[in-house]
DNA sequence: CTGTTAGCGCATTCAT
DNA sequence: ATGAATGCGCTAACAG
């Protein structure tokens, strides 16, 4: 008891003592076991657990950075691990999170928008923020981005600069994401009078598929003015082979591109670009003080959706 | 104990109570207390403790997932912290990793060389990587990025493009790994009977101030012709200032960068680039394969010291 | 100020 | 195949 006291602050022990016990402590390399502890107490972990599909995306460290930051203003600690836009490997994790007594999840749901989540197991029992993408039958804390109104406003200034066959570069089948700025994209054009020509869907998720395809379409007959990327990896491959195609054509008009997400250095790059764009750290951010606003007991019984506003740039 | 045997992989309980357990669990929202669990089982955590100075750089995303990664297939799971570089934030995060019993650490020292690490209290008692920095005084597995050698061949590269003024961007005093860089850059010109002005070193860390010192640099009396910068925030700074030159001073030569990191889309910037880089993916994943190399008892006894090697391109 | 008792949730061991 | 007793490391509550 004497050394349990020492090690928690050390009320109601003799400072000699205590000295003593801290220096044996130091020595013999103890440190009081804080799963003994939390078993004890019955005190939650302090420990948040968070899911992202992208660790790798620059994108997905500044939304961690975001996390981070509240979670240590409020004491907590995170739990990261990276789903690779796999269910299964979701599944494990949440498993996992749950297991250890997480207090709460922030989670960027994998998959189609059928994710595991709406099995509903692990939602109840703990509050869960959802982010960027929403869960068919999870009703929970969710914090989106405004992708159908950016897309709409994007697609609406390239349509302005004259721009009337316009690709798009995105997978709406399996991104929840994608499917919303496509949305976006189809009723701008819509709402112009402009219809879509199927073929220059290009369901691509990453740079390099995403540099095949704009290569590829600018390579083909009737190829499009612009495009419209819903991401920063799909803008990083459309940028090259814009680049590569003005590069090998001199003289000819370059296309453009719209871009959901902002790609560090793009707008230096010479190619006529639409950017929208909103603050992923901020994101982050904001999904954890829902949660944690929750955690305390100050937030309403339903479930909140905030979206995040989207602001348009040229380059 | 049915529930617990159950739970555990259900050896010993009937198949039909089994399921009765399930479906009861489920309902109820029952899991095992994974805290009571390993303090029963005198079981290691699963946990990997992280710190890295800087979550929001790309650069400590893919060194991130490279841990993760490796974790992943390990069964481990990771804690992560970010300390701004602040030594007292990675005290605390250390502190709380210790407590936490995580099975062992991979951290990024904080500050300049002299980080709370050689203090060795926390050290001494689990198995620690350090990653892309070393601290005095602390014997421990470490995973280093050939600076010295990497920015000797950057230099040198620059020199034989005839450049003999070249301005030094990096925070030396506060960032070690900034020190070796401007080790290699010294020796590099020393190598070559060149002499470094003083009045180019610019102690800059992030993008923002590098951008201003190179404005300014170039601004001056007899400008460098070129700008040596230490890591990817840097770069990103010299970048945008060469390139707002350029544009104001078409026909002027072009001030060349060499710049330890690589940074996306910057080799479609049309400035003599000369990149020294190397993975931090594959760091992160050498650091982990590392530590569970030491957890499975098959290291070594002595610490090892691994450095990554640094590749030179030239765009 | 310090020690004793009891119990957190779980799993090993030993009964039945 | 199931249950009872016991103890993991810790601390609240109560002695003294």
């Amino acid at each position: 008891m004497t050394v349990s006291r020492t090690m928690s602050g050390g009320r109601n022990v003799r400072p000699e003592v205590q000295v003593r016990v801290r220096a044996a402590a130091d020595q013999l390399g103890y440190r009081p076991n804080q799963s003994a502890r939390n078993t004890r107490l019955r005190r939650p972990t302090g420990l948040i657990g968070v899911a992202v599909t992208n660790l790798g995306n620059p994108y997905y460290g500044q939304f961690a950075l975001g996390i981070e930051d509240v979670a240590a203003q409020n004491g907590r600690h995170i739990l990261i691990g990276n789903t690779r836009e796999d269910p299964s490997r979701e599944r494990e994790l949440l498993d996992d999170f749950a297991g250890r007594q997480v207090e709460g999840l922030i989670i960027v749901p994998a998959g189609n928008g059928l994710s595991v989540l709406g099995e509903g197991q692990v939602t109840s029992s703990m509050p869960l923020v959802l982010a960027t993408r929403a869960v068919q039958g999870v009703r929970s804390d969710t914090v989106l981005v405004d992708d159908v109104g950016g897309a709409v406003a994007g697609t609406t200034a390239l349509i302005d600069d004259g721009h009337s066959r316009v690709a798009f570069l995105g997978d709406i089948s399996g991104i929840p994401t994608a499917r919303r700025r496509f949305e976006g994209f189809n009723s701008a054009l819509d709402a112009r009078g402009l219809g879509f020509d199927e073929s220059l869907l290009y369901s691509v998720r990453d740079a390099d598929s995403a540099l095949q395809a704009v290569a590829g379409s600018l390579g083909g007959h009737n190829p499009p003015t612009a495009f419209f990327s819903t991401n920063n990896r799909t803008t990083v491959g459309a940028l090259r082979a814009v680049w590569n195609h003005r590069r090998n054509h001199p003289g000819l008009e370059v296309p453009a591109i719209a871009s959901f997400d902002d790609v560090e250095l793009a707008d230096l790059l010479d190619v006529p670009l639409t950017v929208m764009s909103h603050d992923p750290r901020a994101l982050g951010a904001q999904a954890a003080r829902m949660l944690f606003e929750r955690l305390a007991g100050d937030a309403p019984s339903e479930p909140r959706t905030i979206s995040m506003p989207v602001t348009v740039q040229r380059y």
